[in-house]
DNA sequence: CAATATGATACAATAATAGTATCATTATAA
DNA sequence: TTATAATGATACTATTATTGTATCATATTG
């Protein structure tokens, strides 16, 4: 069971080293040598950023990505939902409009709940809230 | 995002189905009737069930399952770990020892304490807590 | 011994995840 | 103004996890 995908952990780690930067604009190499991971895989992830608005970039010589929210607005869940899709930990794989067995389903509304509680932490995390503070 | 897989919700159904019958045993085509799920991936499931000391099994006519543990007995925790394998939200993408970036890896403690609450209360959801009493 | 259950196991289909590759476009510096 | 170095767009591939299906073996009961 996993609660974050490769491509959102790498987002995450893409955006903490952008925040962590002296400077405005980073280049796409920059967060390779940092993080060691695909570069094909992280233009992707960036570019994706980009259009969610997470990120500014700029184009030609010396350009490369700045972050378009101070790092205390970006939170874990926005990335989630961005890589990951909604958030719903209670799918109910019976598609009728009632479960057929277990009627009211209890079992939805205990894992609603729990749902609940992994959101409100999760809108907690922040870029801000896990950098290394220069 | 998922909690749950179908075939761990389909296990929490057919265990339920099975609390709540008047009779011990019950057999496979009942369960299938009750639940309207593919016949031969519910024969799988509950074979898994046997093997993990879930349900007890008998064989020839009239055979059929029956819970092993009482519904309080049979948490939720437990079937996914059957077809979910142990719970890990915090899985670290980067496989060395360390992060070669955020050290000390807040994000991970940060994860790492949902993964605790989370756990605490899938532990707490058993058969009985969502069965239909009789 | 025939019928009816489950047991074991191998196989297949689909979807999600993870990653690669290529050409187009833009900006800068020489 | 042109070569170069960056991102933009996009299509493709590989791998893994999920969700099933099918078949034959084995045991139990009437």
């Amino acid at each position: 069971m996993k609660l974050i995908t490769r491509n959102t952990d790498y987002a995450i780690r893409a955006l903490c080293c952008i925040a962590e930067q002296k400077e405005d604009i980073v280049s796409v190499d920059h967060i390779v040598q940092c993080l060691e991971i695909p570069r094909s895989f992280l233009r992707k992830i960036l570019q994706i950023l980009n259009k969610e608005r997470m990120l500014n970039s700029c184009k030609g010589r010396g350009g490369g990505f700045a972050l378009a929210l101070p790092p205390e607005k970006i939170s874990l869940i926005d990335l989630m939902r961005i890589f990951q899709g909604p958030i719903k930990l209670n799918e109910c794989k019976f598609k009728k409009d009632d479960c057929p067995y277990v009627s009211d389903c209890l079992l939805k509304k205990k894992i609603d709940e729990i749902e609940k509680e992994v959101i409100a932490k999760l809108k907690a995390i922040t870029i801000e809230s896990i950098i290394k503070r220069r």
